[in-house]
DNA sequence: TACATTTGCAAACGTATGTTTCAAACATCT
DNA sequence: AGATGTTTGAAACATACGTTTGCAAATGTA
């Protein structure tokens, strides 16, 4: 096979495409032509452009939910406390290592999630959650012990403010690093941002009313 | 005049069925049957759907701009100087109160907002950063002060992890509510969340890498 | 009243979209 | 090689969209 699969074609193509410009906003002759494939391939082999848009978000969160549980398995094994900021950057690793620390393919992952949540594609919210809902509230019940000075209601809104601060600035992070003067230079790659968020979001997670 | 304005009626189902459902997903035609209005009113009144979705930001950012510089106005006049949780009630207040108290029309301009950020492909971006630049970098000259052991690349990020704590949430305010056991009751109240929200802010925004 | 301008309306236009069709090319297996 | 099932390709289909048009009704102005 001199080149890549369509199927996996068609993913790349809708998936960069999708994170650069949303889900009605990309076509699918634009994804198509993109990925050199004939139009009807992706009827095809993903059956409507719905599921596609599926396909692209399970062909990353599974990874994901993989790296995740494991991690969440070893940690829970050590027998150790786990403070909110252990959990805290378990998740960063889970999430940058899911793919071989492609860090763009994260950062236009995170849009996606992003345009997942504003964008209402409630068939997308109802098929994740139900899909990957295990694994995410295990981490959440893993929260509270961690921040033992919090009521359930601290810790419900705190999580959602963080989960808010983390989707919007990665999902924006191209137009964001764009808008620093140029001579910021190291410090604003991902790897100094993410700290930052995690830094910002340690010390929101703790407040109480 | 035995109803409102077409004018407004169409600002008015425009808004809400952006909030709800996005831009591009929301046709004219719904619009315009939502508004009780002829198709063509539209492009008669605002020239283009664009424009439309100009003067939706423009109807609700006018009044906030105004009510904005005269609190910043008023403050600075006091001579005082100005915390971080002043200026951040400051902006709350603000925008609270830019249309009389009216949450359920804030959430969902919030809402609008999230979408600005992530589904437009910049005419709309623009367009608001020309028109309201001015008030945004006046407010944003005051937080510097305000921060003194932070560094501007520091401030530069802790504003926009704040600014996607906020958006987000209360973006998704009404899903969020929804999630929460209804015997939350007093709890969930958006004033309240907003309380939260600021304590979270606050708290975010003085931490330094 | 008479005229000019603005607003409202139904219909149509051109275009772009997601999807379907069906025959050709390809691969796989006996 | 031949039969069978899978994948591609070019074209068409049906539909929904934003926009434009032409004319009627309403409104303002003298």
């Amino acid at each position: 096979m001199a080149q890549k699969d369509t199927v996996d074609r068609i993913l790349d193509a809708a998936e960069a495409l999708f994170a650069e410009r949303g889900f009605a906003e990309t076509s699918l002759r634009t994804i198509t032509s993109t990925a050199n494939v004939n139009l009807a391939a992706v009827n095809y082999h993903f059956g409507s452009k719905k599921a596609l848009i599926q396909a692209v978000f399970v062909r990353f969160l599974e990874p994901l939910a993989d790296s995740l549980t494991l991690r969440l398995d070893e940690a829970e094994a050590s027998a150790k406390e786990l403070s909110l900021d252990d959990l805290l950057v378990l998740l960063s690793k889970a999430i940058l290592s899911a793919h071989g620390d492609d860090v763009t393919r994260t950062a236009s992952f995170m849009r996606l999630l992003g345009l997942a949540y504003t964008q209402s594609q409630g068939h997308l919210r109802d098929y994740l959650s139900e899909r990957y809902g295990r694994v995410s509230t295990r981490y959440v019940d893993l929260l509270r012990p961690a921040c033992p000075a919090l009521t359930d209601t601290d810790l419900f809104w705190n999580t959602h403010f963080a989960l808010g601060a983390a989707v919007f600035s990665l999902s924006n992070y191209g137009a964001l690093e764009a808008m620093l003067s140029d001579d910021s230079g190291e410090e604003s790659k991902i790897q100094n941002v993410i700290r930052r968020l995690l830094a910002f979001i340690s010390a929101g997670v703790k407040v109480s009313l």
